[in-house]
DNA sequence: CATGTTTGTAAGTATGACTTACAAAGCGGC
DNA sequence: GCCGCTTTGTAAGTCATACTTACAAACATG
């Protein structure tokens, strides 16, 4: 069990073998590395593909492969303000099909679980292969039992997300937090350092960390939310949960929209406004990266605000908060493809609850 | 192998049992229990201590247990300013014989490592016993592999102390950080969190972390390292690194001796520079306890200037900060036992690699 | 075409845990 | 005091998984 989650991850990361490479990839013997195979072609997850072009001397191996474009999964991100979206991917990560449902204002708790489903419903409906499973990023705190304890976004409280759409939709569902999701994608699929700490800049700010390859839930599934907390030792704006200066109201993108724009009234340089606003995150952040000894922090949001003065503000206020004695580097960074980042991120919550692969 | 270490953890913990009690505990058979027993008894971990006092119906069983007092660790702690320490320990965590070796004023490099070698083999001399292993706490950045990458104040440089002292003395040697080895004497014996940051106040100022009972090392071995981070957004007290502000320059223990010493002299009360400095330590750790979202925060060092005002003002600037929306709490305490902290890490280091008891 | 190399699998072995079965040792009720 | 019931610890056999050994098939090279 644990030796067949070793090759599917082997198989994912590095693509097509022989049984051979992948005996010498996994350190298994090549008699065990050809029955695990033979179980996983018997179970439609690996498909053989053919005689390797040949090479060097001796038999040619036959290449096998996870059965990327045969296997299919439902991704739903309920992080946006204007709509749910949803798409159907192949295990490349190639999106087939996408939907979108819109979020009426003023939904209530039970709407919103019923328009979830219903959006889960139709893209599998959509789907033309056989279908992994579901994977969800949803804003809020979610359990490791895919329930979402509180999610004020969209009215949520205590709604166990997982256990209902697994029931309708008869499917494995994985349900976690939105910027968890991110991290993953960007971790397994965007070649992250496996440690990493991600922060998601948009109507809020979020993050998520991950340590030695694991994503860190903390004590009450709630690591990562570092949108209220007082940058420095206080002051600055009132925010929405009545502290001053959390991190949110200095960089969550509405207040850099308005900060932008009153630059723009006042004809003071935008750039003034972001690297302003930079520097509070690469405050907030020397603490966290000091005591986690960080090398990569990845910061995904609008590309148009985050990328230049914004960035390099943070990641100067950081360098300079951090560097020491130890030979400690870290670089802050845009994703490697912040397109669709969290529906990349339930594909990769499937993979990792299905097949073991992270 | 996995179990052994199982049966091993489970007895540390919950101390004497009968094979059926474990097996029950652990979940294993009964006679896969009793075949792990045997061959922990053959290899002289485990005794049998005689039959249970007969207490319900059914034949009573035989009580076993780890060979607490039959098993022996020799602890080190090299963090002290005048003096290498050093203990004979027994399984339960009772010091069975001390020694200091003086630290001379301007060592070299091979003048310390002679000395805390020799501190080793005299302890292992004392030691009447079977020795399971040698623990080492010490201040610096240690690798996975036990060198001490950088220790400025005993001027070691990557110093290969693991093979050194298991070459010279032929018993398994483990060497960490000392904050590491006191989160580890916390967490294993003084029954902390599974999720815990631990801070030491020293002449310096460190930290370990550890995440579902496992230690945080960090990128560069440097996890923990928050002494040289800057509280808030600057300004403060020239640090020796050449920054400002640094939590060290705010709550060292030479620092907040001279901070009483001033206000002492200026008839101020010395209750303001404690709640001032806790206060540093709170608004620092915030980050860190909300992106972790960690419950339980540790401060080690003195009891006399942290117990009370000091702690206090540090646990109400943190929780100020960290509160919201999820119900997430968290306390800041001293250790369980503050006592030879560092040396009790040791021994826990040795039980975690030699039993796999963690 | 003989030789050496590499691949994939068949057959047997070793390990570790499990299930089943049973003797030994206690308690309680009669 | 004895019979039935409960619990403990172990013996014997089974099952799953990976390993070692051995070999036929397919290819490159001289």
């Amino acid at each position: 069990m644990h030796n067949l989650a070793l090759v599917q991850r082997e198989l994912f990361h590095a693509g097509p073998m022989s049984r051979a490479d992948l005996a010498r990839a996994t350190g298994l013997t090549r008699v065990t590395a050809s029955g695990l195979v033979g179980e996983l072609i018997a179970r439609e997850v690996v498909v053989e593909q053919g005689p390797r072009a040949r090479s060097g001397p001796g038999k040619p191996g036959v290449l096998v492969d996870l059965d990327r474009e045969g296997l299919q999964v439902i991704s739903l991100d309920l992080s946006g303000a204007e709509a749910y979206r949803g798409a159907v991917m192949d295990l490349t990560g190639t999106i087939l099909a996408r939907l979108e449902e819109p979020r009426r204002g003023r939904e209530t708790s039970d709407q919103a679980q019923a328009t979830v489903l219903a959006l889960a419903r139709n893209l599998l409906a959509l789907a033309d292969r056989r279908v992994l499973g579901v994977g969800v990023g949803t804003p809020g705190v979610v359990s490791d039992q895919g329930v979402v304890l509180t999610a004020p976004n969209i009215g949520w409280d205590g709604v166990p997300l997982r256990d209902l759409l697994h029931r309708e939709l008869s499917v494995p569902v994985v349900v976690r937090n939105d910027a968890n999701a991110a991290a993953l994608a960007e971790q397994t699929l965007g070649g992250g350092d496996p440690d990493m700490f991600l922060v998601r800049v948009g109507r809020g700010v979020g993050g998520a960390l991950m340590i030695r390859g694991e994503l860190v839930v903390g004590r009450y599934n709630a690591a990562g939310e570092i949108g209220h907390v007082p940058v420095g030792e206080g002051g600055g704006p009132e925010c929405v949960c009545g502290k001053r200066g959390c991190l949110e109201s200095w960089i969550s993108v509405p207040r850099l929209g308005e900060l932008v724009q009153e630059a723009e009234r006042a004809g003071r340089p935008i750039e003034d406004v972001l690297s302003g606003a930079g520097t509070k995150l690469g405050i907030l952040l020397a603490p966290i990266v000091g005591a986690l000894n960080l090398s990569d922090v990845v910061v995904a949001g609008p590309r148009s605000l985050l990328e230049g003065t914004f960035l390099d503000a943070a990641q100067e206020a950081l360098r300079s908060r951090i560097l020491g004695r130890f030979h400690t580097q870290v670089r802050m960074r845009l994703p490697a493809d912040s397109d669709d980042i969290v529906l990349r991120g339930g594909l990769v919550m499937v993979l990792e609850s299905e097949l073991g692969v992270s």
